[in-house]
RNA sequence: UCCCCAGUAGCUCAGUUGGCAGAGCAAUUGGCUGUUAACCAAUGGGUCCGCGGUUCAAGUCCGUGCUGGGGAGCCA
């Protein structure tokens, strides 16, 4: 049997009567219908033409209902009442088709449909942007609202949703708890990047502290929402430790908010993130953890991604198959910070930025290390703890800290982790060091006070790692309505 | 934010030393055809990114702004 479902369709530009009765709104998914055994004699189809060629009697219409990559291939014949219509039909218009499923005699696909109705819901202009052609990624990024219409982008956001899905399951079959960390927070001082402020005060004409006009008037915000000032969240991290100090195992997958001004390929102001964190867990369990999970995402989109996966390793990065087998069959390198670095000092290589201890690893170094040198993916780890935030545990060498990245060829950085600094006096005088306040989060240094115990975790950046995955370069193309400085058209 | 490159028809681009604005695809019309980014013919289509300057003359040279791309920083 054919799965159908219940899908409600409304026509908003339509005044006229539906021209779907109520009996229609049973319809088969294109993918169902591809994958059928056998011929079918009665199909209901719902989508957008892709392109329509004419022969002498008939037209093969090519429909796209965005279930799948492929289209399906309509025969509509001159019998049809409203042939005259039909041979019209433009791309990117709305049709419902009714008939009969079978061979095809003609190359390329299995089967196709006899029509035996074909209702035309919306005809597209011919000012319909999309063309039967392919078009760059800067001109459909101006027109994101029809891009995923695309045979692309349609399958980059099928990968997206199912790697979304598969983060669930991943961590959802291994005993981790699912918490949602909010979005809004208080504290300026989780230590990743500049913060988007919220506020519901009039900034025309904010309350000011003090009553005398001056330059150096300060905005009360007390008389704000949440009598203080308030931010879009950076990262979970500090209330999704609070959780896994109760849980032991939890994780947050949502949205964070970055204000740097950024303008990269690889950086987005809104983007999502995926947080694992894990009490009675030390860096090398953490480590394997972001080295296995990694895998099974991978592994997971080859094993039920592997149409659209085929479209992005044929037309967007022939080397897409090899890069991710190379993820799934090896064992990821560990490579201590203090090794990483005679190591780049002795490679022969030129660098435009000087390496020794205490410097952080720029991009070259890390390309480097992943692209030319391991040709894989490499968790460099143990940070000099002066380039290292405040939660992070400080080791035994008092020099670093238990920090691990995840770099990844192409990408660069796609998780970043620690163990996190578990002992009340370590982390007191640590956030002394990084000036970070004690005050402001008590809270979070209750959590030493009462039953600490070593745990740590790691971020993941989604979008980096539908990049990954794919082989798109811009993290613009993989989210669908990109967030970056100046731009939040749409 | 810094460095580099680009902006010409709906899209992708060419445009020589400064001298009449071009092609392919798309669109429209017609033809042909179990077609596969179908094919053939005809037709229509331009604020050469904006502003200012040099020049008899600027798509072309200069300045400046905007937009986009690549790289860097920051990071995920």
């Amino acid at each position: 049997m054919v799965e159908s479902d219940g899908i409600i369709c409304f026509f908003p530009n339509q005044t006229g009567p539906h021209p779907l009765k109520e009996t229609d709104m049973k319809r088969n998914r294109i993918n169902a219908l591809l994958s059928s055994e056998q011929p079918l004699p009665s199909v209901l189809i719902k989508g957008w033409v892709r392109t329509r060629r004419d022969a002498k009697t008939f037209s093969f219409i090519e429909l796209n209902d965005g279930s799948c990559l492929a289209n399906i291939q309509v025969i509509a014949d001159d019998q049809l009442d409203n042939y005259d219509s039909v041979k019209k039909l433009s791309t990117g218009s709305s049709v419902c088709v009714r008939g009969t499923m079978h061979d095809s005699p003609g190359k390329g696909q299995k089967w196709e449909i006899h029509a035996t109705e074909v209702i035309i819901i919306n005809m597209a202009p011919d000012d319909y942007p999309l063309q039967k052609k392919r078009h760059t990624d800067e001109f459909l990024r101006t027109i994101s609202h029809l891009r995923p219409r695309t045979n692309k982008y349609g399958a980059a956001f099928r990968i997206r949703s199912r790697l979304s899905y598969a983060i669930h399951q991943y961590f959802q079959e291994r005993g981790f708890t699912y918490i949602h960390t909010p979005i809004i927070t208080g504290s300026d001082c989780e230590g990743a990047g500049e913060l988007f402020q919220v506020t519901a005060l009039d900034l025309d004409n904010p309350p000011r502290k003090d009553e005398k006009p001056g330059k150096n008037q300060k905005i009360d915000y007390e008389a704000d929402f949440f009598a203080r000032q308030a931010y879009l969240t950076v990262s979970g991290q500090l209330e999704a430790e609070m959780f896994a100090l109760a849980l032991s195992d939890i994780y947050t997958f949502g949205p964070t908010f970055r204000a740097e001004n950024s303008n990269t390929s690889r950086h987005a102001a809104e983007f999502w993130m995926v947080e694992p964190e894990m009490a009675f867990c030390d860096l090398a369990e953490d480590m394997d953890y972001a080295q296995d999970f990694i895998k099974f995402l991978v592994t997971d989109i080859m094993e039920n991604c592997a149409q659209d996966l085929d479209l992005f390793a044929r037309f967007v990065d022939k080397n897409l198959t090899t890069t991710l087998e190379n993820i799934t069959s090896k064992e990821f390198i560990r490579l201590p910070y203090t090794e990483a670095i005679p190591l780049l000092k002795n490679c022969g290589k030129k660098f435009a930025y000087e390496v020794f201890f205490g410097a952080d690893l720029q991009t070259e170094h890390e390309r480097f290390l992943a692209e030319e040198h391991f040709k894989q993916p490499v968790i460099i780890y143990d940070y000099p703890k002066t380039i290292k935030p405040f939660y992070m545990r400080v080791n035994d060498d008092d020099k670093t800290v238990a920090a691990m990245d995840v770099i990844v060829p192409r990408i660069g950085e796609i998780i970043g982790g620690s163990q996190r600094e578990e002992r009340l006096d370590v982390l007191e005088s640590r956030m002394d060091v990084c000036g970070v306040s004690k005050k402001e989060l008590w809270w979070y240094l209750d959590s030493r006070r009462y039953g600490s115990v070593p745990h740590s975790g790691f971020g993941l950046g989604f979008e980096r790692l539908v990049m990954l995955v794919t082989g798109i370069t811009n993290i613009r193309d993989v989210i669908p309505f990109p967030r970056t400085p100046g731009a939040i058209e749409f």
